[in-house]
DNA sequence: TGACTATGACTGTCCGGTCAGTCAATTGCC
DNA sequence: GGCAATTGACTGACCGGACAGTCATAGTCA
């Protein structure tokens, strides 16, 4: 948690600094990332940092968090909650995918909790991150059992388990250096992604996601 | 690559520090991971390992390499080519399983070069990571296409990184310390895995396999 | 003896965190 | 309104620890 002092400075400010801290961590990685390029960066000084947060540990969880809920108010933020499973799932890859692309920095920051020298970090944040979608989907998918949408025979669970892991590749594969060159060499493609790659991704991934869940 | 000194010292020596090399490595990610330590853990002094290697950088791409071919020899190297395409997918994630819980350093290796900051890594190691996999997954599904036991209507590109994208989410869920909390949550299991986790899991993930590639 | 390997103290650099002092804005007093 | 006092945000030089890489010397073996 930041100091009170960080919630007194002018929005704009407050507001630049955590944009600048969460490209940085995601560009650097925590430990990598200097607090006095930060500070260059976000046209702030070094000690301001310092006034706002406790240490540059403070300051990583919070950007952390505050990227989540960001990212949880785009995805999440305009869809309807009566939808559908399938029509809910598709909005959230296609949200997901619009967010990401324009805010890559905070997949890049989730990505990072589950790496090397991270499990300080990982017990702290993992089940927070994680269990606002897996509640979610666990209900839909129950839900939807009922209003017999989805075959009653799956487990609810490991179903769930599914369709977040698929939302996790595709949407790491848009994003982190590494996958997107995996997704490339794959699917033989060149060059930068265009709709006419993304659709037939999301196409795939969804239609295994209906073969999982729907109704014979 | 190492410096040929590297190749005339005691190969218990060798495997030693490649060992702990890999775990050390593996623990603190690159950046963190200290020379000094390494040398104490592996019994050298730290001057040898600059008798060995040009640089920190060169052990890594090589104990990544190493790790890489390891992997490969677990894996692959007793899988008869001519079993079918299903019986060898479930070897591969049995005997993936098996390796990475005995050795999880080389996953986290794995897993590590798509972390923050090391975009230089991956633009050197990716694709020859990749490659290998992806190309035996391709010329699996086509060969097996062939021989009537995948449908003909699934793109082989596509089908091999559904494939694949469901392995690394299966074998990064029994090691990273992110990846097993997710877990956990979702399958509502706690403490560790025994094979009665292990099993519905491989169960559950080569059914969705079966489900995209087997002819109705 | 000579060719090679082993060693660990040393160096320069980098970076998290500190702190003594500055300055602008606000408050209180006449 | 004008002035002084007070507050608290701002600043960057500085400190100490960590760590990659070096090198002069010691050790080893043929």
């Amino acid at each position: 948690m930041p100091k009170e002092t960080f919630f007194k400075i002018a929005e704009d400010k407050r507001e630049r600094l955590l944009r600048e801290a969460a490209c940085l961590f995601a560009e650097r990685g925590y430990n990598q990332a200097d607090v006095a390029q930060l500070a260059s960066r976000a046209g702030v000084a070094k000690g301001s940092i310092y006034n706002y947060f406790e240490s540059k540990e403070d300051l990583y969880l919070y950007v952390c968090r505050d990227g989540m809920q960001r990212s949880r108010e785009a995805i999440y933020g305009d869809m309807d909650p009566e939808w559908d499973i399938y029509r809910q799932i598709e909005h959230i890859f296609r949200q997901g995918a619009r967010f990401i692309q324009g805010h890559p920095e905070y997949l890049i920051l989730y990505a990072n909790i589950s790496s090397a020298g991270m499990k300080r970090f990982s017990e702290q944040m993992s089940l927070e991150v994680e269990k606002y979608t897996a509640d979610h989907l666990k209900r839909l998918i129950r839900r939807d059992m009922q209003r017999g949408l989805v075959r009653d025979d799956v487990d609810v669970n490991f179903a769930a388990f599914m369709v977040n892991s698929l939302y996790i590749i595709f949407i790491t594969s848009l994003v982190s250096s590494h996958f997107k060159i995996r997704l490339q060499e794959y699917l033989e493609i060149d060059g930068d992604f265009t709709d006419a790659t993304l659709e037939p991704l999301i196409q795939g991934t969804t239609d295994m996601i209906n073969n999982l869940l729907k109704p014979v």
